[in-house]
DNA sequence: TTGCTTGCAAAGCATTTGCAAGAGC
DNA sequence: GCTCTTGCAAATGCTTTGCAAGCAA
């Protein structure tokens, strides 16, 4: 968190409290947050942080590498703090919950040379779907 | 496609000209059209088709599990009528043209239990991500 | 005939942008 | 002080909705 704000003034990043309240909101596992979450939070840290001015700073966060978006098919777009350590995402069909996995082996094995198109293929996103235990208790009844 | 028709009017769709030309503009390999580019195509067969109807049609062919979503980060949703062949897509990070791929091994043997938090998991989704060969040679220019 | 479908236009969200005022370095 | 940032409000882009008219079965 703090060695994320480090990172940030060492790459010439003007520091500002809505900046701080922003990554301090982003910090922790397992937390993917809408920018309209992010901004809820961060109000309660800074009251006049605008709207604007989230979506500003997370699209720099995340051209900087800092976060990744997750995109949530047709709803709003998930940030996630967690862009140093990679992993996956398990996702419940029903709630939407998200929670971080990780990864046994080299996603890239999977595309054989011959399934490339002539691509040079650098990344693989991995999102597995299912139900989380209290969705899938709640349909068992 | 006409098992397409087939199927839909088995389940009690309704047989209309706008139905039947959303699902003709959608026939095909690597098509991954978005919902106004459908009713671009769909406008030339049918002149005065909605986009109010493509988008009905386009979100009743989804929850009959005939076609597919696919977000595209930030950008329009796109749809792939290839929902009966499982498979991945590989993204052209910059000019964004999609390819369907191939797996080669079941993806979800990828997570084990000790991941899986308790949930049921039923799915995963795999999307490649890299240049396609002219975006590449347009860089190495 | 019956009720599912369509088209239109307006509403709804999420996100971006222009510009003057404000704050870091 | 110079420049980068912010806040506001309006604009944009994608998608959904309400409702009367239209059409398949």
């Amino acid at each position: 968190m703090s060695d994320l704000l480090e990172r940030l003034r060492g790459r010439g990043w003007r520091m500002t409290s809505q900046r701080r309240v922003v990554a301090q909101v982003l910090d922790g596992d397992h937390v993917h947050l809408t920018a309209d979450e992010v901004h809820t939070l961060a109000v309660r840290l800074l009251p006049e942080i605008s709207r604007a001015t989230v979506y500003n700073t997370l699209g720099e966060l995340v051209s900087l590498g800092e976060i990744m978006e997750v995109s949530a098919a047709g709803r709003a777009m998930r940030y996630d703090p967690n862009a140093h350590h990679p992993h996956q995402h398990l996702v419940c069909s029903d709630c939407g919950t998200i929670r971080d996995v990780h990864p046994t082996g080299d996603p890239l094995a999977g595309l054989p040379a011959a399934e490339r198109f002539g691509f040079t293929v650098s990344e693989a996103e991995v999102t597995y779907r299912g139900l989380c235990p209290s969705c899938a208790s709640a349909r068992g009844v």
